[in-house]
RNA sequence: GGUUCCGUAGCUCAGCUGGAUAGAGCAACGGCCUUCUAAGCCGUAGGUCCCAGGUUCGAGUCCUGGCGGAAUCACCA
C-alpha cells in the first residue's frame, strides 16, 4: 500500500462526512511536507474551495480534527496558509518500513519485450552505446521489480551499407591485418577500417566536386560507394567470398562486443541478426505491394506513401531490389511478436530515431499489424561532448573500454591514496576498484533524466565525491562495517522505541518511499528516480550517522539505529542492484 | 524551410499529476578526524528558472508568440 493512497483516501471521507462532497482520489494532492515545517505529509485544501466555500485555513482546520478523530495514525496536524500539515505517529512509520509483510502484490504483470544495445558490427561500442545498454539493463530490472515479465533482446545490426564500407576498406587496405597480429580487439580493427573508408570516400567526393560536379552527385558516384553498393548486391545474393570475408569481420567484432558486454555486465535473452529478420521484412512488404498497400515507382524501389500521414514516401526496398534499415526493422518486430505475443515492446533507441519509428509504427499499421500500437519507442538523448556531438566515421569519440579502463584505475588511484584497503589481497583489491569505476560510471549516466541529452567533459574526469556512485557505495560500505562490529543480530520485533530524534525520523520516512519509488520509476521508465533516490538516502544516512552514536548508544536506541542502519544498508544495495550497479562491503 | 525535443547557479544536474521561501553536487571560501570508514559532515557565497504575453487563488511546471541550441525530414543505420 502506498502511503499517499492511503491519505489520500482518508481525506476523501473526511470531505465527504463534513461537507458531504466526493473527490476523485486523484484530485487530493497529498505531498511530502517540506523541511521547513512541521509535518510528514501536506495536503493543499485550495482546490477544496471552489465546492466547500469558506476560508483555507477554516477547511484545513476541519479536515484536520476529522482525521484526528477518524484514524489513531494521524497524531497531529498544523495549518499553514491553506497548507494542512499532517504528522502520522512513529509507530506507523516503523511498521510501514520494518513490516515486511506490507510489500505491494503487482496485479498488473505485462509481458514486455525490451531490445537494447543493438550495436553495428562496423565499430566498437562507445560512450554513447554505454547509456543505451545501461539504460536498457537498468529499465528491465526496474520493469521486473514492478512485477512484470522482461525478456531482453539485442538486435545486432550485421548488415547493410555501413558493413560493406568497412568491408571494402579491410579487402582493399587492410589483406592481411587480423585482430593478433595488429595487435587490437576485433571490433577496434574493423573500426579503424570503417573510418579509413570514410577518409578515402571523402576524398574521391572532393575531386569530383573539383571537376565540377555537384555534393550530391559527387556522393552518390565516388567509386568507393559504388563498390560498396556492389558488395552489398552481392552479400544478398549470399556471394561466397564476401559472405566468408562478411563472416570472419563479424566474428573479430562479436569477441570485441562480448569482452565490454561482460564488463559493463550487460546480459541478454535473445539476440536477433538482422541477417536473418531483412528477408522477413522483404517478404511482409513484397506481399504489402501485392496487396497494393505499398507502391512501386517507375525506377523499381518500393514505397510507403504516407504523405496523408503528413509525413513523406518512404523506401522500403531499393531500386536494386536490397534491403534498407526500415525494411529489417518491420521483419524483426513481425517474429519477435509472433515469438513472444508482448503486451509491450520497448525499444531503447537514441531520439535520432524519432522518426524511424514514427514511421515504421504507421507502416506496420498500415500492413494490418494491430500490435503496432504496443511498440513503445524509449527515446533518450545523446551523449554529446562539450563541442558538440560524437561522430564514429570523424573518430570523435569516447570508446567505451578506454573509459572503462580509465574508470577503474581512477578508483585503484584514489583507494591507494586513501589506504582504505591495506590488508586486502591484491585479487580482492582489483575486485573493488572494478565495482567502484564501474559504479562511479553507471550512476553517472543514470541519473540523468533519459530524455534528456546531457554532455560529457573528457577533460574532466567524472567524479568520486559528492553525488556520485562512490559516494552512495561508500555508505553502504560504511553501514556494512558498522553491522559487522555490532556483534548482534538485530531483529525487527525488539523496536519498542517510540521516540525518535529529528534523524531517525527523516531516515525512517525516506526508507518507507522505497516501493513508492520503484513503482514511480516503473511507470515513468526511468533509472533516474532511482538514482536520485539512493543518493539521496545515502546522504540522510550519513548525517544521521554523524549525529548519532550507533554502537555506544543505550540499548534501545543501539538497537533501533542498528535496525535503520540494515534496512538503509539493504535498500541502498538493491536500488544500486535496480541501476546494474554493485555495492562493495568495504571500501 | 517543415516536424520534434531542449533552455533552471560559473559547470553538471534535481524539481512528482500546477502549490509554501526554486534544490543538490562540482568548482571557490571557512570550519570538523584522541570517538562506529573524512570517498564523510557542517557553514559562506552563488538565480531575471532564455524573453514577452496569457490561463488562475497560485506558473520553473500549462497555452501562444519570439530568441537560442539540438535532432530529424536518406535508395545511412
Amino acid at each position: 500500500m502506498f502511503i499517499e493512497n492511503f491519505i489520500s483516501g482518508e481525506v476523501n471521507k473526511a470531505l465527504n462526512s463534513i461537507f458531504n462532497i466526493e473527490l476523485n482520489e486523484t484530485k487530493v494532492s497529498v505531498e511530502y511536507t517540506k523541511k521547513d515545517f512541521e509535518g510528514d505529509f501536506t495536503v493543499n485544501v485550495f482546490p477544496f474551495l471552489k465546492i466547500t466555500g469558506g476560508k483555507p485555513a477554516e477547511i484545513a482546520d476541519k479536515i484536520g480534527q476529522f482525521l484526528l478523530k477518524l484514524n489513531p495514525v494521524f497524531s497531529k496536524y498544523n495549518v499553514v496558509n491553506g497548507f494542512l500539515n499532517i504528522s502520522l505517529s512513529n509507530n506507523f512509520w516503523i511498521e510501514t518500513v520494518f513490516n515486511e509483510n506490507e510489500k505491494e502484490l503487482k496485479p498488473n504483470t505485462q509481458n514486455i519485450v525490451i531490445e537494447f544495445s543493438s550495436p553495428n558490427t562496423n565499430k566498437p561500442l562507445h560512450l554513447g552505446h554505454i547509456r543505451n545498454n545501461l539504460l536498457g539493463d537498468s529499465l528491465s530490472r526496474i520493469l521486473l521489480a514492478n512485477g512484470n515479465k522482461v525478456t531482453r533482446v539485442n538486435l545486432v545490426n550485421d548488415r547493410g551499407i555501413h558493413i560493406c564500407k568497412s568491408m571494402l576498406a579491410a579487402k582493399k587496405w587492410g589483406k592481411n591485418f587480423t585482430p593478433q597480429n595488429q595487435g587490437i580487439k576485433g571490433d577496434k580493427l574493423v573500426g579503424n577500417f570503417y573510418v579509413q573508408f570514410d577518409k578515402e570516400y571523402k576524398k574521391q567526393q572532393e575531386e569530383l566536386i573539383n571537376e565540377g560536379k555537384t555534393k550530391e552527385e559527387a556522393e552518390k558516384n565516388a567509386n568507393l560507394i559504388l563498390e560498396a553498393a556492389e558488395m552489398l548486391r552481392k552479400w544478398e545474393s549470399n556471394d561466397k567470398d564476401i559472405i566468408e570475408l562478411w563472416k570472419k569481420m563479424n566474428d573479430w567484432v562479436y569477441q570485441g562486443f562480448e569482452k565490454t558486454y561482460k564488463t559493463l555486465g550487460i546480459n541478454f535473452d535473445k539476440i536477433y541478426y538482422e541477417s536473418n529478420t531483412y528477408k522477413l521484412g522483404k517478404d511482409i512488404i513484397l506481399k504489402g505491394l501485392e496487396n497494393k498497400i505499398l507502391t512501386k515507382r517507375a525506377d523499381g524501389s518500393v514505397i510507403a506513401d504516407l504523405t496523408g500521414e503528413n509525413l513523406d514516401e518512404k523506401v522500403l526496398l531499393r531500386a536494386d531490389g536490397t534491403s534498407v534499415y526500415m525494411t529489417q526493422d518491420i521483419g524483426t518486430a513481425e517474429s519477435r511478436y509472433n515469438e513472444f505475443r508482448p503486451d509491450k515492446m520497448i525499444y531503447v533507441v537514441g531520439n535520432e530515431q524519432n522518426y524511424h519509428f514514427n514511421v515504421l509504427k504507421i507502416v506496420l499499421k498500415k500492413l494490418g499489424y494491430n500490435w503496432a500500437e504496443n511498440i513503445n519507442h524509449f527515446s533518450y538523448g545523446m551523449v554529446e561532448l562539450p563541442d558538440g556531438k560524437m561522430k564514429s566515421r570523424e573518430g570523435t569519440v569516447v570508446d567505451a573500454d578506454d573509459l572503462i579502463e580509465e574508470m577503474i584505475s581512477t578508483a585503484k588511484k584514489m583507494s591507494d591514496e586513501l589506504g582504505k584497503l591495506d590488508g586486502f589481497s591484491k585479487d580482492e583489491k582489483n575486485e573493488i576498484y572494478r565495482i567502484i569505476g564501474l559504479g562511479a560510471l553507471k550512476y553517472y549516466i543514470l541519473k540523468v533524466d533519459p530524455k534528456k541529452n546531457m554532455v560529457f567533459n573528457p577533460a574532466e574526469s567524472i567524479d568520486f565525491n559528492g553525488n556520485t556512485g562512490p559516494f552512495i557505495q561508500y555508505t553502504y560500505a560504511r553501514i556494512n562495517s558498522l553491522l559487522s562490529k555490532s556483534e548482534q543480530t538485530v531483529n525487527n520485533t525488539e523496536i519498542a522505541n517510540n521516540e525518535m530524534n529529528e534523524g531517525e525520523k527523516e531516515l525512517t520516512k525516506l526508507l518507507s518511499r522505497f516501493q513508492t519509488v520503484i513503482a514511480d520509476a516503473g511507470n515513468k521508465l526511468s533509472p533516474a528516480i532511482i538514482a536520485n533516490y539512493a543518493y539521496d538516502l545515502a546522504k540522510t544516512y550519513n548525517q544521521f550517522y554523524h549525529e548519532n552514536q550507533v554502537l555506544k548508544a543505550e540499548e534501545n536506541e543501539r538497537n533501533f539505529r542498528l535496525l535503520l542502519s540494515k534496512k538503509t544498508g539493504e535498500i541502498i544495495k538493491e536500488s544500486m542492484f535496480l541501476l546494474g550497479i554493485e555495492v562493495p562491503s568495504r571500501m
